[in-house]
DNA sequence: CTGTTAGCGCCTTCAA
DNA sequence: TTGAAGGCGCTAACAG
C-alpha cells in the first residue's frame, strides 16, 4: 500500500526511531548527516505519516468536531466558514455534522465524533427548557472522554461546556425598542420555538421594551415559528389580521418569508408594515428594501468558538462565557409612523 | 482513559477475540449465552470502539472528505448538505476544507484528508485551462493512495475523477436564448474567471445562442468577474457604458451584485435592464424582482456526488460521467421588449 | 548518536 | 465454541 515509516527506514539504512525522530522534528540527538539523508529520501518516496497509527499513539487527532443544525442556513454557513478556517490555521482538521430537528441525531454525531478521536467539538445546538435525555447525554458521553465541548448558549448547571454566546435578551430589545421610537405600539414578533431559550430570551428583551414604553403586553401579537422561511411567510397574515403596524422577526430569514408574503398580498414594506429582522446576514443589504436587523456576528461568533475549544484543547485558561452584545442596524424596512 | 475491549473482556470473563467477534456481528460461531452476556457488559460500560484502532487494522475509516471553494456560498452550502445527509445515511462521515483560491490550499487538505485515512474525496475545484502543479499533485496523490475522487467537470485526460457534472454550455445557451426571444439584442455578460472552464462553457452557449439569431459577437458586452457580489456591482456600470439592455450573469451572486449595483443607480430591474442569473439558488424567489435563472440543482448534484463516491468506494461499478441538464425558470427579473 | 522493545486498541488468522 | 498470538503504522521509553 502507501509508504511506511518502516520502508523509509529500510531505504536509508537507518532504525525507524531515528526516522520517526528526525520526521518529527524532535531537536535531540541524530547527526546532521543522518537527518538531511533521512529527510531527503522520506520526500523522495513520497513519505505521508499515516494520522491514524499516530493518533492511536499520541492521543492527537488534529481534529475538531462541529455540529449544526442545518448547513445551509447563512448564519451557520457563516459560522462554519470561520471556524475552519481558524481551525486550519491552528492545524485542526474539520469533522462536519448536521442534526436538522432530531436530538439523536446530533447525539449520534457526538458519540462518532468522539470515537473517531475529535480533541474537541463545537455544538451549535440551541438550548431548550428541559433538554431532552438524548441531549443530556452528549455532554455526558463528552465529559466521560475528556472531549471538551463550546456551546453558543449557557446550558443548565449540569451541563459542562465552555460557552460563546451572544445577548439575545438585549438584541430583543433593542429591536422592539427601534420600533417603539419609530412610533409603533403594535409590534407583532415572529418567535422560535416556545421552548428555545433564545428566542425566550428575544420575546423578553421585546416585553421589557413594552413595559417600559408603558404598553401593554399582548401575547396575541406573538406567532411561533421555527425560524424557517415558512414560518414568515405563514405569521404575515396572522398579525395583519391582529392590526400590527410593524412585525419583529427572531431572525432574518423568517424576516424573508414575511417579506415574501408581503409581495403576494400586494403590501409594501415598509408603508404597510415595518419589518425588523434578527441575525443580518449579507443579503439584507441586497433586497429592494434593505431590511433593518439586529446584528448577530456569525463570523465573530465562529472564530471566537474555534479559539476557545483550540485553547481548551491545548489545556490554556479560558476565562468566563464571551458575550457577544447586539448592534441594531438601521435601513430602510422600519419606517416612522406619522 | 476510555473503555476499550479488553475491559469488556475482562468484566464479562471472555476473551478479546470473543467480544470483538461479538461486537462486530460475525454471525459464526459463540453461543447465544456469550453473545447476550458480551452486548449487555459492554452496553453497560457503554463501550465504543476506537475508530482510530478499527481503522489502523480495517483500513476503513468510513470517512469521506469534502474540499470546496467557499463554505459560505448558497450553492456550495447547498450542496454540502446534500453531500453530509447521503453520507451519514450510508455511515459515513464528513471531512470539510475550504480553499478559497489557494490551489495550495486545496492540495493540502487533498494530502490530510488522505493521510486521515479518507476512503474517497468530493473535489469541488473548478478546473482552468491549465491546472497549476498544485492541482494535479492532488489527483496524483489520490491516485498512488487508490483514494477515489469525485469532481464537477470533466478534468483533462490524465486527470482520474468520477465526474459529477452539469452542461455549462447549454446553460449560457438558454439563458441567452430567452433573453433573444424576449427582444434584447444588446446582451451584456457578467463572466467568471476567464481561465474557468465552466466559465468558458456559458459563454460558448452565449456565443451559439446570439450566431443563431444573426446577431455578431461583441467582446466587450463580456465583463470578467470572479462569481462574487462584488463582480455583479462593478459590471452593471460598465455594461450599461456598452448599451445593453439586459444583463446574463454568469451566477446568481453575481446578478444580485447587479441587482445591488441598480438600486444604488435607482435603476429598474427589468425596466431599465433585464437580468438572468445562473443557480437558481432560493433567495431568487424572495426578491421584490424575482430573478429569472437558469436552475443549477446544487442539492442533486450534491447527492449523486456523494453516492458516486461511495460506490466507487464500495468498489461498485459507476459508468460514466453524470450531466444534469439546465432549465431555464423565469420570473420577474426579465422584461419582453417592445 | 542510534537501535531495541513495548505498546496504542483492535481485528484476524490459527490452534485448541 | 473459544482463546492466543501477531500485526496494522507509529511513538516513546529505555538501552546501548
Amino acid at each position: 500500500m502507501r509508504v511506511t515509516i518502516k520502508d523509509v527506514a529500510r531505504a536509508c539504512g537507518f532504525s525507524v526511531t531515528t526516522v520517526s525522530l528526525v520526521l518529527n522534528n524532535k531537536e535531540c540527538r541524530v547527526s546532521a548527516a543522518a537527518r538531511a539523508k533521512i529527510l531527503k529520501t522520506a520526500a523522495e518516496m513520497n513519505y505521508k505519516p499515516n494520522h491514524l497509527a499516530v493518533g492511536l499513539v499520541t492521543k492527537k487527532t488534529h481534529t475538531i468536531g462541529m455540529i449544526v443544525p442545518d448547513i445551509s442556513n447563512f448564519h451557520f454557513a457563516e459560522m462554519i466558514k470561520a471556524i475552519e478556517q481558524e481551525c486550519r490555521a491552528n492545524g485542526y482538521i474539520v469533522l462536519l455534522g448536521s442534526y436538522g430537528e432530531s436530538d439523536e441525531q446530533a447525539a449520534e454525531y457526538f458519540a462518532e465524533f468522539i470515537a473517531k478521536g475529535a480533541e474537541g467539538i463545537i455544538f451549535a445546538k440551541p438550548f431548550v427548557k428541559n433538554p431532552s435525555r438524548m441531549e443530556l447525554q452528549c455532554y455526558e458521553s463528552a465529559r466521560a472522554a475528556k472531549v471538551p465541548v463550546v456551546t453558543f448558549e449557557q446550558g443548565g448547571p449540569d451541563i459542562h461546556s465552555q460557552v460563546v454566546t451572544f445577548d439575545y435578551r438585549e438584541g430583543g430589545y433593542l429591536a422592539t425598542k427601534h420600533l417603539l421610537e419609530y412610533g409603533h405600539r403594535r409590534i407583532g414578533c415572529v418567535t422560535g420555538g416556545s421552548e428555545m431559550l433564545s428566542s425566550i430570551a428575544r420575546a423578553e428583551g421585546y416585553r421589557q421594551a413594552l413595559e417600559e414604553a408603558g404598553i401593554p403586553f399582548d401575547p396575541e401579537l406573538l406567532y411561533e415559528g421555527d425560524f424557517g422561511l415558512n414560518s414568515g411567510i405563514q405569521a404575515l397574515p396572522y398579525l395583519l389580521g391582529k392590526n400590527v403596524t410593524a412585525i419583529f422577526a427572531f431572525n432574518d430569514m423568517m424576516a424573508l418569508g414575511v417579506y415574501k408574503a408581503a409581495r403576494s398580498y400586494n403590501l409594501n414594506i415598509p408603508r404597510d408594515c415595518s419589518v425588523v429582522g434578527f441575525d443580518d446576514s449579507f443579503m439584507n443589504e441586497i433586497l429592494e428594501i434593505p431590511l433593518t436587523s439586529i446584528v448577530h456576528p456569525a463570523t465573530e461568533m465562529g472564530l471566537e468558538s474555534a479559539r476557545q475549544i483550540i485553547r481548551l484543547i491545548r489545556g490554556e485558561p479560558v476565562g468566563d462565557p464571551v458575550v457577544f452584545r447586539p448592534s441594531l442596524r438601521v435601513r430602510g424596512s422600519s419606517r416612522r409612523l406619522a
